[in-house]
RNA sequence: GCUGGUGUAGCUCAGUGGUAGAGCUGCUGAUUUGUAAUCAGCCGGUCGCAGGUUCAAAUCCUGUCACCAGCUCCA
């Protein structure tokens, strides 16, 4: 008989939960549960003051200003009260004022915030009443009466700080989260699923895996890479390294540390020092002088220094430096988290330089190298952001003509290509602007991976020249890209992405040799060795555990193939295959499994 | 960094003022096993850390560190 594999996250279907964007009904319902919040939160904290209260894709939020922070203790009672207020089966009123009479009816209730929002709302003006005792500034929609809210079918999730207009120097204001569906089975559903995702977590998986760890003593935010993780990280180093050599880039290594000087030429030590770990000085005067050294946040002026190192021709461009380079950048304590934000970590980087006529074809080989790898690694849930500077800031280098010409052979090559794409202003890094890929993780949160920016700043900064064919001295501009952007972070994607189980080529044990009895245990042993003098990562099961415990311990670790040796395969000379992706697949003689895993290994397909 | 929450054995967790527990893992022994857990024994914890309250603190208070969610910020 042949078990079919047990369905993963993605696979399952369960009842279909609408986004808030795709349903009006849930719009209005969601519209309508955050104003009935903030009804209950006035009613029981009169000092509460209101501010914004939208829907999110999965529910609603409302931001309030009150003396005391909200506990989680407080959503009780306010759900509570909540629940009053639907039952009550208030009428929801829509009525439309004058901008006067607004402003006049809201300073009588004293909403500071409120009377803000008035001066930049656009007419008409509308108030929504929830019965006679509330109303809220709102543009509306709503459901028509509270009643017609589910009480079963809402929730009250979390509470958090969040600053007034998202802006860290206004008053931080306190946000409340909750979920409303038209029914209390979606609202089930749910929360299964938010279950359902915690399960496939990278930081669970990673653990669970054995792929990564964590310590205390090393610090927060800086991942310590176990055997098994690091086979995996080294097969991607492999598979992109070997991808680059075709495309004829230049391999280099960088040490991690450098003169202060260097950033300040570059000038990360101006525009970007908050992000860099303190200075270290040999001795005070160093320290005074600001000699000293520091971690390295980017790898681009070292490899520049390695530009600068020979007169270049315009022959030797592009000339394309690539190195795995660790860099460490010093993340408020508050944003780390898991692989996906950390305090080190390692960017697939390249900076290649080249001549102003090369560079909009040069960056068409990226982008199309990029999505050769996304390709590879099975991602296909992306989206193309073009990060241009935020012209009212000043944490910018370099001229506006500068700027202008980047951003527009950014957007010219993208069009060309033919991808989809949104701006986003105020994305940019402090010396180019960037087309990124962004990923989502298993909570919906939004991660760049890979990168791509074009730099007119630096190649200025540091003074970079090439000897153009007539003799003349002319400036390269400099492409800074990495498609996996940092290994860290690509590999918690990965690791969500797949659920933890690894396409055969990445996973750290490719098969598991299972000995039935101890009589064939000196055989398993020997046979994972031979496998993986022949490049199968294999290991044998030494346990001397029963088969279905060695089976559910394989599967556990998610391993995609697991070997059988009873009896009667040592007797035949084959082994009974179980893959994780097709179940039981019966006896198959011991060289045919090596051909074809070597096959699947190398052709990144299952076996 | 800010707001809220959580820290008990390697892992998952129970224990709310009165002698620190369970399952899994690990080790030892028995069993020689056929596709998701064989049985028994043993080892394992200054209850994140530091102060304080108390006759007595895992439990209450203060500080601190780490993690989780969110905000801000970013690969």
């Amino acid at each position: 008989m042949v078990k079919q594999p047990m369905p993963t996250a993605t696979e399952r279907v369960g009842i279909r939960l609408p986004r808030t964007s795709e349903s009006e009904n849930l719009k209005k319902i969601r519209h309508t549960t955050s104003h009935i919040m903030a009804m209950a939160v006035q009613k029981l904290f009169p000092k509460a003051r209101v501010t914004i209260g939208p829907w999110t894709e999965n529910g609603f939020y409302y931001d309030f200003d009150n003396p005391e922070p909200f506990t989680e203790k407080d959503l009780k009672a306010i759900k509570k009260e909540m629940i009053k207020i639907i039952n009550r089966k208030l009428p929801v009123i829509r009525e439309q004022v004058s901008r006067e009479e607004a402003k006049r009816r809201i300073e009588e209730l004293g909403e500071t915030y409120k009377l803000e929002i008035l001066e930049e709302i656009e007419d008409p003006i509308t108030i929504y009443h929830l019965g006679e005792q509330w109303w809220d500034l709102c543009a509306g929609p709503h459901v028509e009466n509270t009643g017609e809210i589910d009480p079963k079918a809402f929730d009250l999730e979390s509470v958090a700080g969040a600053y007034w207009r998202g802006d860290e120097n206004n008053p931080q204001l306190q946000r409340i989260y909750g979920t409303a569906w038209e029914t209390p089975e979606q609202l089930a559903e749910y929360k299964r699923r938010k279950e359902e995702a915690l399960r496939r977590d990278h930081r669970k998986l990673g653990k669970e895996l054995g792929l990564f760890i964590f310590s205390d003593s090393v610090g927060p935010g800086l991942p310590l890479w176990t055997p098994k993780g690091t086979l995996v990280r080294s097969q991607l180093e492999d598979f992109l390294k070997q991808e680059q050599l075709k495309r004829g880039y230049l391999p280099v290594v960088t040490p991690h540390i450098a003169r202060v000087d260097l950033f300040k030429i570059s000038g990360h030590w101006q525009n970007y020092q908050e992000d860099m770990f303190p200075m270290m000085a040999e001795d005070e005067q160093a320290a005074e002088l600001e000699q000293g050294f520091v971690l390295k946040p980017m790898n681009c002026p070292f490899h520049i220094q390695i530009y600068k190192s020979e007169l270049r021709s315009y022959r030797d461009l592009p000339m394309r430096l690539a190195e795995f380079g660790t860099v460490y950048r010093y993340e408020q304590s508050g944003e780390l988290g898991g692989l996906t934000r950390v305090r080190g970590f390692t960017v697939d980087d390249s900076h290649l330089f080249v001549t102003p006529e090369q560079l909009e074809e040069e960056f068409h080989s990226v982008v199309d190298l990029i999505l050769s790898v996304f390709k590879s690694l099975q991602l296909t849930n992306f989206k193309a952001r073009l990060s241009f500077r935020d012209p009212e800031s000043d944490k910018y280098i370099g001229s506006d003509e500068v700027w202008d010409k980047a951003q527009n052979a950014i957007r010219h090559a993208v069009q060309t290509i033919g991808m989809d794409y949104f701006e986003a202003p105020g994305e940019a890094a402090f010396y180019g602007p960037k087309l990124d890929f962004i990923f989502e993780d298993v909570l919906e949160r939004e991660w760049q991976l890979g990168t791509v920016q074009v730099d007119y700043n630096l190649p200025e900064r540091f003074d970079l020249v090439y000897t153009a064919e007539d003799g003349s001295r002319q400036r390269p501009v400099m492409i800074h890209r990495a498609p996996f952007g940092s290994l860290e972070r690509l590999i918690g994607i990965l690791i969500e992405q797949y659920a933890g189980d690894f396409p055969l080529w990445l996973a750290p044990i490719q098969v598991r040799l299972l000995p039935v009895s101890d009589a064939q245990l000196d055989f398993v042993k020997e046979l994972a060795a031979k496998m993986r003098s022949l490049g199968i990562r294999a290991e044998a099961d030494t346990s001397r555990e029963r088969l279905g415990k060695m089976i559910r311990n394989g599967e556990k670790q998610k391993i995609p193939v697991m070997a059988v040796v009873g009896a009667k395969e040592l007797e035949e000379n084959t082994l009974s295959i179980r893959t994780r992706a097709g179940g039981e697949l019966g006896a198959i003689p011991v060289a045919e499994v090596i051909d074809k895993l070597r096959d699947a290994i190398a052709s990144h397909s299952d076996f």
